[in-house]
RNA sequence: CGGGGCGUAGCUCAGCUUGGUAGAGCGCUUGCUUCGGGAGCAAGAGGUCGCAGGUUCGAAUCCUGUCGCCCCGACCA
């Protein structure tokens, strides 16, 4: 490519509304312009490097045996209505009126699509696994786009869907995509984890998560150190821990004047923060819960929405918790009111009623139930408990005890082999088992060998593709700008001549040079614009162009180049050949 | 959706408090001199100050509304 003949719009100053180096480096080099929020232009340079990550994912795909397919991005309300979605999906589907008032979305994902178009063609067994692909835009009207194209509204994604008669298939097919998209992100040259996933609400029951490790990554890995354990926090379980101890203490009411937090009571009384109990207040489907974890602890909300009647569960307001508890958050305990409030006689009688009836469950962590003269809130503003046991005749029994935390680091892990470390992670990729979930709620049925209609089982395997582009710069960038791996560069060499105008020398070196390696078959560049060496070596790094080669009269009076990895410190000579040049980029 | 902030030249911003002829840097055009890490000088082009009302002799500036964008908290490739 001629760079005369290639719009390269670059700029030295940071735009204002970039906050992460990717999107910066993006808008500066221009691969991308914003259109509004969440809505990108991909400029040449930048759809160069967009269709060469889809076309390795294109590659391993097709080499696993999926098949590609194209799929409208605009859908028919009524498949969603099948499938129960239409009225479950909040504002993030964007949803559309055709000329005739008929409804329709534009797709923020394709599994009804799928399902619906699959089932048509699909009668028998025989026909199955099959495993369909797309490479397209998805739009989902983000609550927050940001970060530029790694939560814009509209992107692109791989989206894959399996059809299998039994689970054990489905399995298989699990596992070989997972395998696939290991050797995806190895292509992409990037430092990733395969992590344990919460399958979120496209529903299901297996779910890993492909991470590109970053910074300024939005989710929290919990990776085990020593182990290969790894999983989103969100995810993470923890291990039980032993019962507790016997009491040693008889509970005893004590002030804490304005101290709320766990930290500040602890702090407060010269006790371990570990040795206090934190109570969160929940309300589920019009119960009452407490939600009880040791105090350097943090619920973990996504563990809770598994519990029984817990999936809807919403954070008790100030006004609700006076109400049933006769309490203030930061007070809040597991406890029966002693009688020596402020409160009058009858409503503490009230309070207390409540309390002990059923119409409020306290669901403890494991850790929190094996807690022994603990100090908790005393459902008294101001006031806490010191030597609360869970036995005591004012204390609440745990109604139920279940994983509820967020594994920490330091934490063993789960698996039993080494210790927690947390990292940050971008998401790029995501696999599912879907089970029968879509292909049951839309009618889909294939008849077995036996000639009995069954309901197929259902993979699905995303993965992020405009999203991967600014994964890698997130990892993989400098001071002067973008480091591409060769895989994805949008051209993997640059000949920079150097005073071209006034040195036919130089001008017939770098032509050859140029023909030579298109000729050799190497993505090669030119920058041919005539530009002053310091602007054109400055754009170099910028967009990121692994392999730079400069030709100029200084070099070509020894018979030399100058060649450069983008990544190496300094610039050495080598011969004015395409044969150096070429041993370079192995 | 709740809270905070910003809309002035292609880009980054000043001017607004205290109304009175619209500014700088970068970029762009032309010429000359330069030419190995974003050159110098000179001359230019370029903005109905987001939009709509209102106050005023007079509004970028004050008031109201509206739209857009950004940032901080519950979701997802």
């Amino acid at each position: 490519m001629r760079l005369s003949r290639f719009p390269i719009h670059t700029t030295k100053e940071t735009p204002a509304d970039a906050q992460v180096i990717s999107h910066q480096l993006m808008q500066r080099a221009g691969y991308i312009r914003k259109l509004g929020a969440g809505l990108y232009t991909w400029m040449p340079i930048g759809k160069r490097v967009l269709a060469k990550v889809e076309n390795i994912v294109r590659e391993e795909m097709n080499n696993a045996g999926a098949v590609e397919c194209f799929m409208p991005s605009i859908q028919p309300s009524e498949l969603w209505q099948q499938s129960g979605r239409w009225d479950v999906m909040g504002g993030e589907l964007l949803r559309l009126k055709d000329r005739h008032g008929a409804e329709f979305c534009y797709g923020p994902t394709h599994e009804e699509v799928i399902v619906h178009t699959v089932m048509q063609d699909t009668r028998s067994y025989k026909q199955l696994p099959v495993n369909y692909y797309q490479i397209q835009t998805k739009f989902r009207d983000e609550r927050r786009p940001r970060f530029g194209v790694m939560r814009a509204r509209e992107f692109i994604m791989k989206d894959a869907y399996s059809f299998h008669m039994d689970a054990e298939s489905l399995e298989t097919e699990y596992q070989n995509m997972r395998a696939a998209y290991i050797r995806i992100f190895t292509r992409l040259g990037v430092d990733f984890r395969c992590v344990k996933a919460d399958s979120g609400n496209i529903g299901g029951a297996k779910s890993e998560e492909f991470h590109v490790l970053a910074g300024s990554g939005e989710d929290l890995l919990a990776v085990a150190e020593g182990g290969t354990y790894a999983a989103n926090v969100e995810a993470a379980e923890t291990l039980p821990c032993g019962a507790a101890a016997a009491a040693t203490q008889t509970a005893t009411r004590v002030e804490t004047p304005g101290k709320k937090s766990c930290a500040d009571v602890a702090g407060f009384l010269g006790a371990d923060i570990k040795q206090m109990l934190k109570c969160i207040a929940v309300i589920a489907e019009g119960k009452f819960y407490l939600l009880a974890v040791r105090g350097d602890r943090e619920v973990n909300e996504v563990k809770v929405r598994k519990l029984a009647g817990l999936k809807d569960y919403v954070l008790a307001t100030e006004t609700e918790i006076v109400k049933t508890l006769g309490s203030r958050p930061g007070f809040i305990g597991p406890v029966l009111h002693a009688g020596e409030t402020t409160a009058s006689a009858a409503d503490i009688e009230a309070f207390n009623a409540l309390i002990a009836s059923n119409s409020i469950t306290v669901i403890a962590d494991h850790e929190a139930a094996a807690l022994s003269d603990f100090i908790c809130g005393a459902n008294e503003k101001g006031m806490h408990y010191t030597g609360m046991n869970w036995g005591d005749a004012i204390a609440l029994k745990p109604a139920v005890v279940a994983d509820i935390r967020m594994i920490a680091e330091g934490d063993p892990s789960p698996d039993g082999v080494g210790t927690i470390k947390f990292y940050r992670g971008i998401e790029g990729g995501h696999v599912f088992q879907l089970g029968q979930k879509y292909s049951k709620a839309m009618g889909f049925t294939v008849l077995n060998e036996q000639g009995q209609a069954t309901t197929p089982e259902m993979g699905c395997y995303g993965v992020g593709v405009s999203r991967l582009v600014a994964a890698v710069i997130e990892q993989s960038h400098d001071a002067n700008g973008i480091c591409w791996p060769d895989a994805i560069a949008p051209w993997r060499v640059l000949v920079c001549p150097i005073g071209a105008d006034k040195s036919p020398a130089v001008k017939e070196a770098s032509e050859r040079l140029y023909a030579e390696l298109i000729a050799a078959g190497i993505e090669a560049a030119i920058d041919d614009r005539g530009q002053r060496p310091g602007s054109m070596f400055a754009d170099a790094d910028l967009i990121g162009i692994p392999h730079r080669v400069v030709i100029g009269d200084k070099g070509l009076a020894t018979q030399q180049f100058e060649y450069k990895h983008r990544k190496g410190a300094a610039a050495e000579m080598i011969a004015a050949t395409l044969e150096a040049v070429l041993a370079k980029l192995d």
